[in-house]
RNA sequence: GGCGCUAUCGUCUAGGGGUUAGGACGGAAGAUUCUCAAUCUUCAAACCCGGGUUCGAUUCCCGGUAGCGCUACCA
């Protein structure tokens, strides 16, 4: 704060993340922090993590673990790591800089009870012109005597004043100082307001670019005016289009409920990539047509010019019947093909554990031959529970013997195919081709379709007619299994 | 109420004074494989409204409307 510059101009920008751990991690902030990061990254440049914790009647630990479980997940580092809430020498020291220039002054009135004047349908409150007159001398006194003041900033009234920035998305601003309130710098308890403390903090970091959300585009004339008062250099600003509901509304945990947590996409299967990669597209292009981008892809294109100016809608089902529909289709269809993109190594190792959750005797090998039948299949992590949960059971899970029955067939028919596929499988190598082989033989001689010989078989093995293909399959499970799960398919007709 | 921001298919978006307004997801139809998935092909689907500027506006300007944000001693 001491020296008023900033690293804008001077190279290597210097971008925090400022979350207020006042909830969970939820996607917007989680957007917010990809942006800074990525912006970070492209330009050589430093992330700071800051925790913005003045709220200290609202701040939760829950809160701080769920932040740093949810950055944590995305796998994004960041440089250096900084607590508001421990600098508030350095916030106090700001605001007594300001009013000792005579910019701020003490408002004795009361918390909360200003509240008349400020609701009168009339307009805005601006001051409280007794308190923005007191002459210092009284000021003091009433300070001296104990009596509680917050402390507010003076907003220039004299002449047809006004404030302006340019901002890296939404271009030039401008307001008129006529239309911003003297707004709290330090509350009576003597803590710093988000205002206060985030500029002091901005100016004290040398941060050079604030990326964050467009809730605060008309804050930023408060805070150009905080920076001005210090004679220090605001930052660049670049403000971010809205993440929203279907409904248009803000993203919040009370409206929408575990949606909007990042942990919920974890949880439910999500690549940290591909999440990345979804959330990257809501409000910013590369401006071409593509639309799956890896990280390194990302850091290679990312800049503000891209960054779009309207909010933008994650387009989940607002009352969710299935886990699907809680998630933007697009998200769930970019995880889809980031898991297709994926080495068969890596995903069985993200699969493994998982896995290991209902079945923790899943070896890493099994999940190594398992993982190549179900890598198109899957379109969430989760999904391996289901869509290859016959691998890993000792006994199949009851299924309608209806299901046997082939296309253009009868009981008898898949009685007869069950039958012959328990003699030929006894004697057959359990590999691709020789199953191949045998099995359309067998159905040649029965005189049928192949596709009327494999279906009882699957579903006699799997418990279901949509499974991956069955020579693979039958390869994986082993030539024991299938001849017990045969058996007990012919017993149920 | 005041101030500010925004407006292209259902959703995410590209584009930009003259285009068949492009792509992606989702939807529909078809091809293909032993089912499913994947893949491929095709189709339906948009410039908020009204003025102005202009030879010509979806694009530029103004107004309206709608949505969102701020208007706390929250952040």
């Amino acid at each position: 704060m001491s020296n008023p510059t900033n690293s804008a101009s001077s190279g290597k920008p210097r971008v925090r993340f400022a979350p207020s751990p006042t909830g969970f991690l939820h996607v917007g902030s989680a957007r917010t922090f990809i942006f800074n990061w990525l912006y970070a990254r492209r330009n050589n440049g430093t992330m700071i993590l800051r925790l913005d914790d003045t709220d200290v009647e609202r701040n939760t630990d829950a809160s701080v673990n769920s932040i740093f479980e949810g950055l944590k997940w995305l796998g994004l580092s960041w440089d250096e790591e900084y607590k508001q809430s421990e600098r508030g020498a350095l916030h106090r020291q700001m605001a007594e800089a300001i009013f000792q220039k005579g910019l701020a002054y003490r408002d004795f009135t009361p918390a909360h009870t200003g509240d008349s004047e400020k609701s009168g349908a009339q307009g805005t409150w601006l001051f409280n012109s007794g308190m923005r007159e007191l002459s210092r001398d009284e000021s003091d006194r009433r300070a001296a005597s104990g009596e509680p003041f917050a402390l507010r900033f003076r907003v220039p009234r004299d002449s047809g004043q006004s404030v302006h920035f340019t901002d890296a998305v939404y271009g030039d601003q401008v307001k008129a100082c006529a239309d911003i309130e003297d707004f709290a710098l330090l509350r009576s308890d003597g803590m710093p307001t988000y205002h206060l403390a985030s500029c002091a903090d901005d100016a004290d970091l040398r941060i050079s670019h604030i990326i964050r959300g467009q809730d605060h585009l008309s804050n930023t004339f408060k805070h150009v005016l905080i920076f001005e008062a210090v004679g220090y250099t605001p930052p660049q600003f670049a403000h971010l289009p809205l993440l929203v509901a279907p409904d248009g509304t803000k993203l919040s945990k009370r409206r929408h409920g575990p949606v909007v947590s990042v942990t919920t996409y974890r949880d439910a299967g999500f690549l940290p990539e591909a999440f990345i990669n979804f959330l990257c597209l809501l409000g910013w292009s590369p401006k071409d047509d593509r639309t799956k981008l890896n990280l390194q892809e990302l850091t290679g294109i990312f800049s503000l010019e891209g960054i779009n100016r309207a909010n933008a809608v994650v387009n989940f089902k607002e009352p969710a019947t299935t886990p699907e529909e809680a998630f933007d289709p697009k998200a769930i269809w970019l995880n889809a093909e980031h898991i297709r993109g994926l080495a068969i190594e890596d995903l069985s190792q993200r699969l493994l554990p998982i896995v290991r959750e209902v079945y923790p005797n899943a070896s890493a090998e099994q999940m190594l031959r398992i993982t190549p039948l179900i890598r198109e299949r899957i379109k969430l992590l989760r999904e391996v529970l289901t869509g290859a949960d016959f691998f890993f059971v000792d006994q199949l899970p009851p299924y309608d013997p209806a299901e046997l029955i082939p296309q253009k067939g009868d009981a008898a028919m898949a009685r007869k195919v069950l039958e012959k596929a328990q003699s030929v499988l006894a004697g057959v190598e359990f590999k691709h081709d020789p199953l191949d082989q045998s099995l359309r033989a067998a159905a040649q001689e029965l005189g049928i379709k192949a596709g009327q010989m494999f279906q009882p078989i699957r579903v006699a093995i799997c418990g279901r007619k949509n499974a991956p293909p069955l020579f693979e399959t039958l390869e994986v499970l082993g030539k024991e299994t299938t001849l017990k799960r045969i058996k007990l398919g012919i017993e149920k007709l």
